[in-house]
DNA sequence: TTTT
DNA sequence: TTTT
């Protein structure tokens, strides 16, 4: 039956992805990405922040290990899911999903390498450097296609 | 900073809206829209159905009341938004709702009619027959303006 | 680089689509489609209606030579492309296409039938009747996954 | 009838926009939006550049002519259009806009200022120093509202 | 928990 | 004509 479902986000990364690997060597990448808003009341700015909780699935989750870090700004196209879950204490809970079909890493250049060697580098899939790929377009069965995007 | 949070939804109303009057004189209007996505699983062709909180304000929510009713077909942008409530047993939970900020009407004309003149047509606001109006664009702010969309 | 091009359409064909097959057995079908807004100007309704040239390719032009026919509503994605080329009078002109990417069905299911018997049905490919499927999405690359959309 | 007609951009401005003033106090500006994608074929990266004619009205185009400059990179939404008109020769032409409806500046903080104070500075609406504004979402009638975007 |  |  006659269905859209579409979500298209522009906002940054609040942290890291989290990625894990299911049974049947099926990656998952999820993280919280900020949108924010500002408009005005009664003469004053007011940013207003909404949260929402990515999810990408496979070769798309693998891109994103690479590519996507706390503070990134990113594009990103999806579509919603909400599902239920057993919290710790045992109560029934909903949660809304994006689940991404795409996504585009905005922002110059340096904006693409990962955080500099200090620190957390080490768990960090490596982008080489000397790389001078600058942007980053990725759809779900990436590498697939010898064509288009 | 830097945000866009767009959703684009078409699917069918799951219930009539529910039409409230906050203080102000707002009017506000919820309802569940579905939209349906058929994949094939292992040549078995399957449905799945994902459940939206459509939510209205103002002048959205009184033609919101006026054309659209349960069944009805229709196109849906707007925004995520996740608010926190607390729950009859004081649980404190996540809702995940679409902000319309615009909707049309999709199908034939005489799928913009109301049901017809049994049972409930009392409380809805009747459309006049003989009017030819087939199709019906809305935006937050409708009304003010004189010109486009 | 950092791009998004994306263009959603929501409206009725204006012709049957015309489908060609070029070298190395890649189809290609075309049509016009029509979006049509309403807005008020000094208290007149006025009707405007927009017409945008569809490009399918391959698989995706393949299910829109069996499932569209003039005056279907459907929903159409896909990107905006400007090509050039010399009329027949020599001059060269350019031309904005969306090649679409995803198309979706809207309406009832006796929308999804094509025309009855008469005239041209001869040559389109003839869904059966009795079928009871009732919707279609299709994306580009659509029968390799057994999957979502 | 049952119209939408959506385009989705992100992309870097090719000019400063080009800025006129009609009769009635009405702001018109334009100018072209580059949009590229980067595909693989046959093993080797190709970059495909997309150009776009944006055009903002009103309100929208003053705010464009303040903060929109050659270079930037710039979320834009709005709607087809394609109108006709007759070039130098005299021959009848057709030409596809995209007519913004609103727009995001992406990407960081100094990116937003002006071009500095040389060359072409003159020409351009200053954007004053020691502003901390960092990011601008537009929509068609600012200024009005005092609430949402 | 992001960004400015 | 942009950007990397």
């Amino acid at each position: 039956m006659s269905g859209v479902n579409k979500v298209i986000l522009v906002g940054h990364l609040g942290k890291d992805p989290e990625v894990r690997h299911l049974d049947g060597n099926v990656t998952v990448a999820s993280f919280p990405l900020a949108t924010s808003e500002i408009y005005h009341k009664d003469g004053r700015k007011v940013e207003q922040t909404e949260w929402h909780n990515i999810v990408m699935w496979r070769g798309l989750a693998e891109v994103a290990a690479k590519y996507l870090f706390k503070g990134k700004l990113v594009y990103v196209e999806g579509k919603l899911r909400t599902r239920t879950y057993e919290d710790r204490e045992g109560i029934r809970r909903y949660t809304t999903e994006v689940v991404a079909e795409t996504f585009t890493l905005l922002g110059r250049k340096s904006d693409f390498d990962p955080p500099s060697a200090t620190g957390n580098a080490a768990e960090q899939p490596a982008k080489k450097t000397g790389d001078t790929q600058s942007n980053v377009d990725f759809k779900e069965n990436d590498g697939e296609e010898d064509t288009h995007f």
